[in-house]
DNA sequence: TTGAAAGCGCTAACAT
DNA sequence: ATGTTAGCGCTTTCAA
């Protein structure tokens, strides 16, 4: 039972007293060679480590990090969570992973997180209530949301450059020579998708596309299957497909196949964004805007640190630009496409 | 600043003493029913919760399951942390999530799981080092494996019916006509693929089929793509694949089809493990028996409670049975398939 | 039923 | 550089 080691045990081995062995093991506090190594000795002896949560008591802060994610079936948000993983033990934080149900018992959670003292809280989805936020915001914990933003102010949030991104792929596809479009849209509440939709459906008006079909697909394979069965049945079928995140575009480009005997991208553009893993599959080879997980992690991580350890005080809003990868789900314009490093990449 | 709130506070407002508010907070406490309402009155108005940190120091307890995972690109560790953090949340507990990497500075986790007083901890992955698991025992922190098991005694874990699952492939592939076999390895010493590749040989060996080709596809998809460009470019190409698991199998398909231009199945039958999302979507139609990510969370979410909790000290094995569930990737046999819930079953 | 007092394991002043 | 003292916020005997 070498968990039930106290600083008492160490002490006495040691031949000196608590403090001795509290300054041991806290960096850049003045103690002697000689007793740090009577000290390190005994401690190892007994198998001691300092109780983290008698520590968080003192200190007020726990080192932890509450991380609240909804939707695991898209790629993107284990993405997410093993690099926050990464990423906060590297900077000796620790994650305090909660799954919160689509509809929102989120609030339940807030007196959770409040009891556990988290020290700040990272949102990572696209359709999280925002009542969270807001109530950890007020409550004086620092918050960051991933992959949404929100009208609340004091909280941080970190996105892809979605409005880019969404022009780039209009401009992608018109380059193309399409000419009817389709917009299959996540939750229409979201900001992602609202910013992804309006950016999309404004490149085109500015190119005298007036019309954009439009079906929800709610962020979910079934909702995309379904968009896809009534927009390609029609007479007046597309041939241009902006799915509002890969984990749609697959099971768009599925029931398109699959359901519909359609070739893609003969028959049928379609572009996603995210750039999962599955999109660059050979099934799939998803035409997609990248939403760069490791950036997009370091930026959150480093403006939640910065406000839990007092650096900066206001909150900082990120949009991370990501490129548009070429593969072969849409058609590919004459001109535009460069390689960078083995990937095709949309530069007009 | 509702967070900085204390008992003395709620007790002042509520003109009792700080004992009367932590009554209040404990169940099963005696306290009179006026007293309460003041003390809840008073909570409210102040925004206050109980202080988890210190509550855990008391009580020696910390509510909190430390998860370690390895490969969340494999869909199966993300279905499996979101159903474990709910149910964990279900029964009052906390995740604490740790983020291996696959060689396994697991040995540096344990200090941190030690100093978090983690009440048990949960290894959720095929390959990491058993060394971590039995650290944790030695201290006398319950211990739960899930998809792997170990030699070392006192440590609990929960897998597939690996053996029965594995068996079924066979007697599946041998229904179907195939004479000419090869397996897909994972990671050689996880005691997963150990039981799946034996028990896939033996009963192949008992219907008198002593080759068996075999490929180390590393858990990986690139492995994987390799391993499927070596096996079907030989001129006695194996006729059935078994993948050690649907991560893995999927990659197979992609490339035999795209990158060898054969057809599944009538060139090669494949079949994966785990029943994971994506062997469902049509493009791989994949046939794989299924690992019941909810049975299984809930095994290992009661057999770490009960020990944490006292109602049992011994460490339980649990096998959990999964269909042979048949799709489009494998030849299907003359006979045996049945349809349960709209799902076809093999059941000889 | 209630309050006073002790203490969970640790760190941070403060002396020395 | 080291030990002593006083808590961090809470629960829990122990009396009353």
């Amino acid at each position: 039972m070498a968990g039930r080691v106290t600083s008492v045990d160490v002490a006495a081995r040691a031949g000196v007293s608590r403090s001795a062995v509290s300054r041991c093991f806290t960096p850049g506090a003045s103690i002697a060679p000689e007793t740090r190594r009577k000290v390190t000795e005994a401690a190892k002896a007994l198998g001691y480590r300092p109780n983290a949560i008698a520590r968080s008591l003192i200190a007020g802060r726990s080192r932890m990090i509450a991380v609240v994610v909804g939707y695991m079936q898209n790629q993107f948000y284990p993405d997410l969570l093993d690099r926050l993983a990464r990423e906060l033990q590297a900077r000796g934080y620790h994650l305090l992973l909660f799954a919160a149900s689509p509809e929102g018992d989120s609030d339940a959670l807030f007196p959770q997180i409040l009891a556990y003292q988290a020290d700040g809280i990272i949102l990572a989805s696209a359709t999280l209530s925002s009542a969270l936020a807001d109530e950890c915001n007020a409550a004086g914990i620092p918050v960051v949301l991933i992959n949404r933003t929100t009208d609340g102010t004091g909280v941080s949030s970190v996105t892809a450059d979605n409005v880019n991104g969404a022009r780039a792929v209009a401009d992608f596809l018109l380059a193309g020579g399409h000419r009817r479009f389709a917009y299959v849209a996540g939750t229409a509440a979201s900001s992602t998708n609202q910013d992804r939709e309006a950016a999309f459906r404004g490149r085109l008006a500015e190119a005298g596309i007036g019309e954009v079909l439009r079906e929800d697909g709610g962020y979910s394979q079934e909702g995309a299957a379904e968009a896809a069965r009534r927009l390609l049945t029609r007479r007046d079928r597309p041939d241009a497909v902006f799915c509002a995140n890969d984990h749609m575009a697959i099971a768009f480009m599925d029931a398109a196949r699959h359901a519909l005997g359609l070739r893609i991208p003969q028959d049928v553009s379609v572009v996603g964004y995210d750039d999962v893993g599955p999109a660059r599959w050979p099934s799939y080879a998803l035409t997609s805007v990248e939403q760069p997980v490791e950036a997009m992690v370091d930026i959150a991580a480093s403006a939640l640190l910065d406000r839990i350890e007092g650096r900066e005080t206001a909150a900082r809003i990120a949009r991370v630009p990501g490129a548009l990868v070429v593969r072969s789900s849409a058609r590919r314009p004459a001109a535009g496409i460069m390689t960078i490093d083995g990937r095709d990449v949309w530069t007009p």
